[in-house]
DNA sequence: CAGCGGGTTGACTGACCAGTCAATCCGCAC
DNA sequence: GTGCGGATTGACTGGTCAGTCAACCCGCTG
């Protein structure tokens, strides 16, 4: 271990970066002190301070590079000519999945940052803000589209949704509910369905009227 | 007020409890001192660790003391003889109405406790599972009349409901989401069609096109 | 092989704050 | 008016860490 990390040369930031994802994991960002993460990475602990400002930027920087990915997947969805359900289908599923490949480091993201309303989610307000909005723009223009009712507003349904899957999210990191590849597929099928079938114009019957 | 306060005698464990509400909600738990407390409630340092044996107990009994009240508020709903999405409603319309009549204190039992996954919330986490708990119970049964799908187990919408409300909640206090009486009203209605809508057996498409 | 400089080390410091405690106050009982 | 006891006061202590810094290591260049 010593001697492949002393091998491994200038790799060092990111030894850190992921020891810092398992402390986090592990006993929370308040809970564990910087030595934890050096100890976890088997480096100094100076080192950290050498390629961060803070123990902060250590989390910021965690957040940020995962953020903007999950920003940019969104935004590509948002620019295909496909329905609205297969629009959130695939939000829901980019999400659903980047926990399946890295749940401690959606745990971070999700306990210490998204649901941290008085600390991180301060400082990255924008960041997640964006998030809200580019679902709200989606549900905006299913309206404009006459697919989703008008009575709810972009902003409120974009809420909710991401309310639901930030919880259900939640419930898989603290055991709530059952893991599993076949509860991660259906859970993204049944997120959007719920959301969708309270959004969806007039259930059957006026639509099927008007053709 | 120092003159009303000497005068008022003993209730100076409701000052403190008071005064915590306004701190917290201002600063946060973990961003204020035990001495902004004190000071806030115009009580010595001391008199804090008279009536309380840590800062944590003074947010634990704020927040048990409230959400005791939810649970039997919830309980006493269920026991009704009325349909489903009434009861989500009365839920609903409960738990909006806490945050009409007393913002500070939701503001502070959802950001600090509710949301703070590693901290009150663990240690509250009996109570908080218990009301996701109610909710299932809920759907469960609605699902055993008929009224409500299977394919959605109970537990999986009870937290889609309770991240709905809790990030509904949340816009509010951050001043994401219009407030007002108007706005609280629609939000209880939405929120339980959001969710019942998913949920209500036969949704429109494969019926429809059956039919 | 001298010595430059970025990478690396870990002991130390300074600030912060929860919680303690000895002293004081004051209403009331006798 | 004496003294008991709970309420109230606020200065002080102890422990905890985030962040600093002076020194060391080592590959590379000239």
């Amino acid at each position: 271990m010593a001697a492949s990390a002393r091998a491994s040369g200038g790799d060092k930031r990111q030894m850190i970066l992921d020891a810092a994802v398992v402390v986090f994991a592990q006993r929370g960002f308040h809970a564990c002190r910087v030595s934890d993460i050096a100890d976890e990475a088997n480096v100094a602990y100076g080192l950290v301070y050498h390629y961060f400002r803070s123990k902060d930027e250590v989390l910021d920087t965690l957040f940020l590079d995962r953020w903007n990915i999950l920003l940019d997947a969104i935004s590509q969805i948002d620019e295909k000519q496909i329905p609205v359900r297969e629009k959130l289908h695939a939000i829901a599923s980019f999400i659903v999945d980047s926990y399946r490949h890295d749940p401690d480091l959606m745990k971070v993201i999700i306990v210490e940052v998204t649901r941290a309303a008085n600390s991180f989610a301060r400082t990255h307000l924008g960041k997640i803000r964006e998030f809200h909005r580019l679902i709200a723009e989606i549900v905006s223009q299913a309206q404009a589209e006459g697919v989703f009712k008008r009575e709810v507003t972009p902003d409120f349904a974009a809420l909710a949704f991401v309310g639901a899957i930030e919880q259900v999210l939640t419930g898989w990191i603290f055991g709530w509910l059952p893991r599993g590849d076949a509860e991660y597929e259906q859970a993204k099928a049944l997120i959007v369905e719920t959301i969708c079938g309270g959004l969806e114009a007039a259930a059957a019957p006026a639509s099927a009227r008007a053709v």
